[in-house]
DNA sequence: CTGAAAGCGCTAACAA
DNA sequence: TTGTTAGCGCTTTCAG
């Protein structure tokens, strides 16, 4: 491996110079830049980043920090890993991927390595000891998602009164006016978007004279197998996708038919909507997006520690399919 | 933060000392050695990685490199790098993911940096540009699947023949004779699990006088829709799981009853075939063990080279479901 | 605009 | 058993 001195000799140049037109950190000849970047390519250089982190004192990693228990990921926290990695590279910088428990001690472990600049939080609970670790260790980081009170911090999520607001709307506008609202029950208590979407929910139903309808199944499938819905209800929003299909088969062997009989907007991804019979319409996760821009937001930070960038709330985006119907 | 030096003062001892406390590298007295952790602990002294790793030659970061273009993973590879990142962890490594493109280029930048001891590399195809680059990079690597001669590199693996012939025991034992493969067309021609599946497949037909039925279907749901199984066909093999759901809504509609009047055995996950009614009767792909098998095999190797950990294939386990029955 | 030199925090000979 | 010392490869003052 050729090192900076190696480049530095051949191009009859110091050290020095070498690093500059490197990082164009100070103004060098075109004639001397010119040599130093033959003798680059001549030698098949590249930098050591680790020792460019060492002495610049900036790692550029970034760790994607995971709850360890998740055994597998759903499709919207796939979207957000593959979407921060992806951004991470753009920009120039590594991203670590850290299972961690959910205390923060080992996190705060591994904070105190030195290995990374900044970290990007995922799973965030309304209450998170993870939070307090991070912000007492004074690494920079970012969340995906939000505590209960996120002000001064960095982050981004889900806009769920948007969203809820949106599927109220494309249910209503199908002209139905009692619309059930079902969530999966949580092993958290703490979690965000089951307590946001639900508070929406409530808070919209009375603005727009709704009367709500709240049913918790349970998180696993088969689902629907114990759902009772009223019978005025016409049609339903589902924050479990899973429990889509079990509802859509108990639904079919009740002989009830959707969408002509009752409609379902679920809030998930097209993968699984697509698979189901009907395909079923849904609340799309910006999951893709918010991976992005939960990196590029601890970036920016990072780059630019002055300026804190603003919260950055996505709603989910509605995807037509064949649950939902004019009533 | 504290360094060696602030924790040698502190315990009146040399930098050298604390780095062997700290590393086990050489004897030292238990009396010392209390001295050195207590110095450490007062402190909180924690050691900067990237020094570490400068000075030993040796980052202990290994790279998961997947696929740039994978916008989200299945469940499979989401165990895969879940599991992957427990193990490394596990053994006191980093893991950084790096979506990179097929050609090797990329990887090849990527390698050169010098950030990472060694890679594993996913969706291995049966000819692989990455693995050329690799070879030629002197960077140690295992493979998460295996090109068409993996001989002498690391890697591990389905083992497709016997995750076939349990498959195909499960059918046999419940009666049938006549079994038909639907596999999902690739945009890849290179897909090793696909070709390995169905090389095993008429190799155990034959042996076992079976007639061979291969269909191919679209990779994306909903499929099913135009899949023509010949009349005698009891027993269907399926190597796309969202197919399953495309399939079964057909065959209800077509008034065929599952699994009475033909039975699907579906290589897939459980999330996805407990939501499929009946439940399906599935060959789960062992994706966390891999996961885990490939990063120890790396370390392992990493750790000492004169070794190479032997090829581990893992058969798909059947887990089953309400989609087989007796004929 | 370019160079000399001092580290970044740690490991690992080599001495003692 | 412990200490001295020379780097790992790069960035970054400070002079020139």
């Amino acid at each position: 491996m050729a090192t900076v001195r190696d480049v530095a000799e051949r191009a009859g140049v110091s050290i020095a110079t070498v690093s500059f037109v490197l990082n164009g950190t100070k103004p060098v000849t075109p004639a001397t830049r010119e040599r130093v970047e033959t003798a680059m390519t001549e030698l098949g250089y590249h930098r050591n980043v680790l020792a460019r982190a060492l002495a610049s004192r900036r790692t550029r990693i970034i760790a994607l920090v995971h709850p360890r228990l998740d055994h597998r990921f759903g499709s919207v926290t796939s979207e957000f890993i593959t979407s921060a990695s992806r951004a991470a590279r753009a920009r120039g910088y590594h991203l670590v991927l850290w299972p961690v428990d959910t205390d923060g001690d080992e996190l705060g472990e591994l904070v105190s390595q030195g290995l990374v600049d900044g970290v990007v939080l995922m799973e965030v609970l309304l209450d998170d000891a993870r939070v307090e670790t991070l912000a007492g260790s004074g690494t920079p980081f970012a969340l995906i998602g939000r505590t209960a009170d996120p002000a001064g911090l960095i982050h981004v999520d889900i806009d769920f009164d948007q969203s809820m607001a949106d599927a109220l709307d494309h249910l209503q506008e199908l002209g139905h006016r009692e619309i059930a609202l079902i969530t999966a029950r949580q092993p958290l208590p703490e979690y965000g978007p089951k307590v946001r979407s639900e508070a929406a929910y409530h808070r919209l139903c009375s603005e727009r004279g709704l009367r709500p309808v709240l049913i918790d199944c349970e998180p696993t499938v088969p689902a629907g197998r114990s759902i009772q819905l009223p019978d005025a209800t016409t049609a339903v929003i589902l924050m479990n996708e899973l429990a889509g299909f079990g509802l859509l088969s108990e639904l079919a062997r009740a002989g009830v038919d959707v969408p002509a009989e009752l409609s379902i907007l679920s809030f998930g991804s097209p993968e699984l909507a697509q698979i189901a019979s009907p395909p079923l319409t849904i609340m799309r996760a910006p999951g893709a997006t918010l991976g992005g821009l939960g990196v590029d937001a601890l970036i920016d930070h990072l780059e630019n520690p002055e300026l804190t960038p603003p919260p950055r709330l996505h709603p989910c985006v509605l995807e037509p399919g064949g649950s939902t119907a004019r009533r």
